[in-house]
RNA sequence: GGCCUCAUGGUCAAGCGGUUAAGACGUCGCCCUCUCACGGCGAAAACCGGGGUUCGAGUCCCCGUGGGGCUACCA
């Protein structure tokens, strides 16, 4: 049995796409499970399209995300470059090696005559006029240095078959496929060709690709036969949508893994979420580490249909491996985030944190959760109503007067003995403790909601700006 | 247009000829509770349509409909 090894072919064209992302992780994640060893491949053979940044890009990403390979371009390994850009004279050598062999053929036809075969819709279809070429008119024009292609040299008859281990037997006939270039008239390779010249010589067992190559891979099992190389594995992986009509991609808009890192959610919940597009485990457990993806990954729980990237079931993923991490490494997280906050630098930041963590699901939501407490203004006294806690306006009246007494008697000034001693208040005044804490929250916060009770909130802000507040909001009360 | 391919709740998704058609997110309700959140419990919610095959079809076959892809000297 051969060792496993899989591939992540990227094009550096930009950012890296989530759909990019997960067909990475699925190739790292088959080649861990199987104790194999998943190679990175530059695939740059289109000059036009190479974007500066990029392949720093795909580096920085698969290293943040957790995806480590054990070859690349920037690591090396037995079977360099893995930049094809810089394979260029190995394909030169195997396409003139199956124009030997009978799969390819020198095409010399320009441009104007490639154009005339198109009918009025631009559909047209090479018609082998080269492949007709004695050897000699060949050599001759190479010799005269006339400018040309190589194209592969597709049956007029037949089909091309074979199994995806994820859609299962996938037929095409050849009569379909279009005599292809494999090598450009700069000397590059298409991916057409590129992609069975270094699946082969890097001993790539297993080929995994989003599903738009589908139906193009029996023109590449064509090369693998007639170079006498064995064909890979094919596993192709449906698309990630953006809804019903759109794949997910950042040409609109659409998040990539960094926009989604900047929004504050967390990495591992990024990685765990994209491995349940288009994969489900065995069990029912979904929340799952890079460690525990790599135990349980199985090609047999591949689905074939695409999948609509969902933010909402992230955001939960993300909420809870935010509940279950320690306070530090919450704090490390979290901290670049509430610096945003208008609170920060004003309140015990440990505090702060600890009110955010249960509360915020991504870590840009911090500030707004705890801005409140420097927008402190005029109460409206309906704020001061509840059904439930029986409470209103008149109920506050006496409620803070007493509230405030109490409060500049409490030595500690903490959560429990706060609340301690406003229930024993509600029990002087024969209130119930929900009549003196509602309003008690509501003098000290403004607010209908807040992230913490009245003695939570009591605690974040101290006693100075405790009394301050209830002065306020007694005096407001007052003026109505 | 031709070819490839997909189709279970709003979303992800289990199911692989016989099930009360899982589970998760989201939504809604209840409980807990000093509001919110957390947590607990519960509910609503699906097999695209039509033909076959079969004792029996979400599961197999065909057609239709709808979606996605390919049809580049892009990948």
């Amino acid at each position: 049995m051969n060792e496993v090894r899989t591939r992540f072919a990227p094009s550096p064209t930009g950012y890296m796409h989530i759909g990019n992302l997960r067909t990475a992780l699925y190739g790292y994640l088959y080649a861990k499970k199987e104790g194999g060893k998943f190679i990175l491949r530059l695939e740059d053979t289109d000059a036009k399209r190479y974007v500066e940044d990029a392949v720093q890009i795909i580096y920085d990403t698969l290293k943040d995300a957790g995806i480590t390979y054990d070859e690349g371009p920037d690591i090396g390994g037995p079977c360099g470059p893995y930049v094809q850009s810089e394979r260029a004279a190995i394909y030169k050598k195997y396409a003139e090696e199956l124009v030997r062999l009978g799969g390819a053929y020198y095409c010399f036809c320009d441009k104007e005559r490639i154009e005339s075969l198109k009918d009025e819709n631009g559909v047209g279809r090479y018609d082998k006029h080269c492949l007709h070429l004695s050897k000699e008119e060949v050599a001759e024009k190479l010799a005269a240095g006339v400018p040309y292609v190589i194209r592969q040299n597709v049956p007029l008859e037949g089909t091309g078959s074979y199994e995806d281990l994820v859609y299962g037997k996938v037929s095409v006939d050849f009569k379909d496929i279009e005599d292809g270039i494999l090598l450009k008239s700069d000397g590059m390779p298409t991916y057409n060709f590129a992609n069975v010249v270094d699946d082969h010589l890097m001993g790539i067992t297993h080929v995994i690709r989003g599903s738009e190559y589908l139906s193009s891979t029996p023109k590449y099992n064509l090369m693998y036969d007639a170079f006498g190389w064995q064909r890979p594995v094919y596993i192709h992986l449906p698309p990630i949508m953006k809804d019903a009509h759109n794949k997910l991609s950042k040409r609109n808009g659409d998040a990539s893994y960094q926009d989604l890192v900047a929004k504050g959610y967390v990495k591992q919940a990024i990685v765990n979420y994209i491995a349940l597009l288009g994969w489900s485990p065995k069990t029912n457990t979904e929340k799952m580490t890079l460690r525990e993806l790599e135990e349980n990954f199985s090609l047999s729980g591949l689905n074939k249909s695409p999948a609509i990237f969902d933010e909402a079931k992230l955001r939960w993923l993300s909420g809870e491996y935010l509940k279950e991490m320690s306070g530090e490494e919450f704090a490390a997280l979290a901290t670049p985030f509430l610096e945003k906050s208008k609170a920060y630098g004003k309140y015990d930041a440990e505090k702060l944190l600890a009110i955010v963590k249960t509360r915020v699901d991504i870590l840009s939501e911090i500030p707004s959760k705890l801005d409140f407490l420097e927008e402190y203004g005029k109460i409206d006294p309906a704020l001061y109503f509840n059904k439930k806690m029986k409470s209103d306006a008149q109920i506050a009246k006496t409620v803070l007067p007493a509230a405030a007494q109490t409060l500049a008697g409490v030595e500690k000034f903490e959560n429990a003995e706060l609340y301690a001693a406003l229930v024993a208040l509600a029990g002087d005044l024969g209130m119930k403790n929900g009549q003196v804490l509602w309003c008690v929250r509501i003098a000290l916060t403004a607010r209908e909601n807040t992230p913490g009770g009245a003695s939570e909130m009591a605690e974040l802000l101290g006693k100075e700006r405790c009394l301050a507040r209830l002065s306020q909001a007694e005096g407001w009360l007052k003026e109505e």
